[in-house]
RNA sequence: GGGGGCGUAGUGUAGCGGUUAACAUGCCGGCCUGUCAAGCCGGAGAUCGCGGGUUCAAAUCCCGUCGCUCCCGCCA
């Protein structure tokens, strides 16, 4: 090894030592006559001093030295003078009086500022990535990450669990997000597919009788990009045998208590509470327009529909009489928002498809509402009586579809949760979300869609739905794990008799002949005795993101790609030589 | 596919019809033995993303385009 010790290591236990360092010049501060190099590794940082009274050669090498220098530095760790211990530093009372200095490699003057952390142009950090990942910021996210993956790996080992490599190249099929597809040099006009989770073939390990498989699983969507959705991400892949929707709840819920609470010194963040609290779909839908609520802060919706299902004003007493909702939220102590912060609101509201919005703003001995001259006084009293809002607050009303209340509500509560920073930065809020519908219906084709996928079995009450008449009202035993908003991830219990998946590809509308076509190898698969499983895959890129207290998942991967699929250090994608397409029996019908 | 935001020295920003395109920092040179975002002095560094248009005159206004970004659609 080229060094001793790690920079950041040094404290005053080591004063006297004759040690050697290697790193970067994260700062040059030269005096002239002194010159100080705060030298930096993964460790920490640590001030050397080049005093030419000590090493005229140490001295003069500095001199020289630039930021982002790669310097190997021999010298005597010294405690240093009275009242110049820095107490920022965790290597603040010691300094190393350099003997001598090596250039193992100088540096070009670095794009980007390695030393400040400075909001710096995305696209710019994406280019010289190696560099971006040198900043303080970056190197921690990166092993809290791996820390965060280390400890699932021991967790699930101590439990029973293996841990199986499944193909990339695999065979794509229709359900889902887009492929990406891989050409065959071996079978002209044929593709593989990579992967969009390992889904079938942990299910097949189950069958394999591996019982509880686990996979830190990369996964790859051709779907556009979002601050939390990458082209290809990570899931913690689990499948399990012998398990109902109670174990797998369980386990899940039992691992990631732990790896918080492990976690909790480094990461500074709580959970809010374990075990995690359990919403229906339904439910979640109702309280918070949502199915991946933020349970940080409560601001939850309130039903008034039958409040003002007779009432004067048309727009509620129409919503009601065609089947819609007229909920309320209550954002406190906004009673007093001008016409214009009123607007604004409105104006978000709208961009989820509601019409208008209503306020009641409940003041000292009034309440003055948009809506007053249509509803009685005991009207109004009724509504802030059933959302308990108390003088200061504004009640904020949606009248239309539930789905177009719901969006527009959960919006508007997102908003207010932002505006009067409602959520604790520090606090980690998981829930689960159960009781899912099995199936929605694919207006543009005319049939059923599964919602989760097609082997999510449904609750054993609601298989009769499929076969009698109304599939949309079956649920499924499927349930997903939310955190402060983010759905972190989603999982099921399978079907696992060929006569019920039968069934559901009857459903879905999917002939015996694609079913063979498409999963036969599953089919035939679930013959041979195949056990009752079930899994779940929580996304490790948006739990670290959360833990890491980044917005956005990019900032936990070590090399992202832009909105646009592209990365900006390597220029992938990029084209390929005739030679490689003729090899691929591809010919490229490119636009004019 | 659609909507919003951003694009000016290496980096972060200001300027928003007429400026020598400004400031900070970084960079280069000089001085400096106790700094720690060191200090002081001097210097270099920008076809204002790109293309077109309006105008006597465009970084500034208009149109288009490209890149980055946030969102909708999409993501079983």
């Amino acid at each position: 090894m080229l060094k001793t010790h790690g920079c950041g290591e040094l404290r005053a236990e080591h004063i006297g030592q004759s040690i050697t360092l290697a790193g970067w010049v994260h700062r040059r501060r030269d005096h002239g006559g002194l010159i100080f190099i705060d030298l930096r590794d993964r460790s920490g940082i640590v001030q050397v001093v080049c005093n030419p009274e000590i090493s005229a050669q140490a001295h003069q090498v500095a001199s020289k030295c630039r930021s982002e220098f790669v310097l190997q530095i021999k010298g005597t760790v010294q405690a240093r003078p009275q009242g110049l211990i820095n107490p920022e530093l965790p290597t603040g009372e010691i300094e190393v009086a350099a003997e001598a200095v090596t250039i193992l490699n100088p540096a070009k003057t670095p794009p980007i500022y390695i030393n400040i952390e400075d909001e710096v142009d995305e696209a710019v950090r994406l280019r010289y990535r190696y560099l971006d990942l040198r900043r303080q910021r970056m190197q921690r996210n990166i092993i809290l990450r791996h820390r965060v993956v280390k400890f699932i790996r021991d967790y699930l080992d101590a439990q029973g669990f293996i841990e199986i490599e499944t193909p990339i190249l695999i065979k794509s099929t229709p359900e889902g997000a887009r492929d990406y597809v891989v050409p065959s040099r071996v079978h002209p006009g044929k593709f593989y597919a990579l992967p969009q989770s390992p889904q079938q073939l942990k299910q097949l390990l189950m069958v394999a009788g591996f019982e509880k498989y686990f996979q830190i699983a990369r996964c790859f969507r051709d779907e556009d990009l979002r601050a939390d959705r990458q082209p290809e991400f990570t899931q913690l892949d689990m499948e399990m045998s012998f398990v109902d929707q109670e174990d797998v709840l369980r386990i899940t819920e039992d691992l990631f208590t732990a790896l918080v609470r492990e976690l909790e010194p480094e990461t500074g963040k709580h959970l809010k509470e374990s075990p995690f609290p359990r919403l229906s779909y339904e439910e979640a839908m109702a309280r918070y327009g949502t199915d991946k609520p933020d349970l940080r802060y409560g601001l939850e919706l309130v039903d008034v529909s039958d409040l003002v299902a007779e009432c004067g004003f048309r727009v509620f007493t129409q919503t009601v009489a065609g089947g819609g909702q007229v909920k309320a939220l209550v954002a406190p102590g906004c009673a007093a928002y001008s016409r214009r912060q009123v607007d604004e609101l409105t104006g978000l509201v709208q961009k989820q498809g509601a019409q208008g919005l209503v306020t009641i703003a409940v003041q000292e001995g009034q309440l003055k509402s948009t809506v007053s001259k249509f509803l009685a006084s005991g009207e109004l009293e009724a509504i802030v009586e059933r959302t308990k809002a108390g003088v200061g607050d504004l009640i904020c009303i949606v009248a239309d579809q539930p789905p177009v209340v719901a969006r527009s509500l959960d919006a508007l509560r997102r908003e207010f949760a932002a505006r009067l920073s409602l959520a604790d930065p520090d606090e980690l809020a998981f829930c689960w979300v159960l009781d899912f519908p099995l199936l929605e219906w694919n207006e543009e084709e005319g049939r059923w869609n599964a919602v989760h996928h097609p082997f999510t079995s449904a609750q054993d009450e609601d298989w009769a739905l499929l076969e009698s008449g109304d599939p949309g009202q079956a649920k499924a035993k499927a349930y997903d794990l939310v955190l402060n908003g983010w759905e972190v991830g989603g999982g099921s219990i399978r079907i696992h008799r060929r006569d019920l998946q039968a069934l559901m590809f009857r459903t879905l509308g999917i002939t015996p002949e694609q079913a063979q076509a498409q999963f036969g190898h599953m089919l035939e698969a679930f013959e041979y005795g195949a056990p009752p499983h079930g899994g779940i895959a929580p996304g490790i890129d948006r739990i670290v993101a959360i833990l890491a207290g980044e917005p956005n998942i990019k900032e936990v991967i070590a090399f992202p790609k832009t909105q646009t699929a592209m990365d900006l250090m390597t220029q992938a994608p990029s084209e390929i030589s005739p030679q490689q397409l003729a090899e691929l029996h591809i010919r490229l019908a490119t636009e004019e």
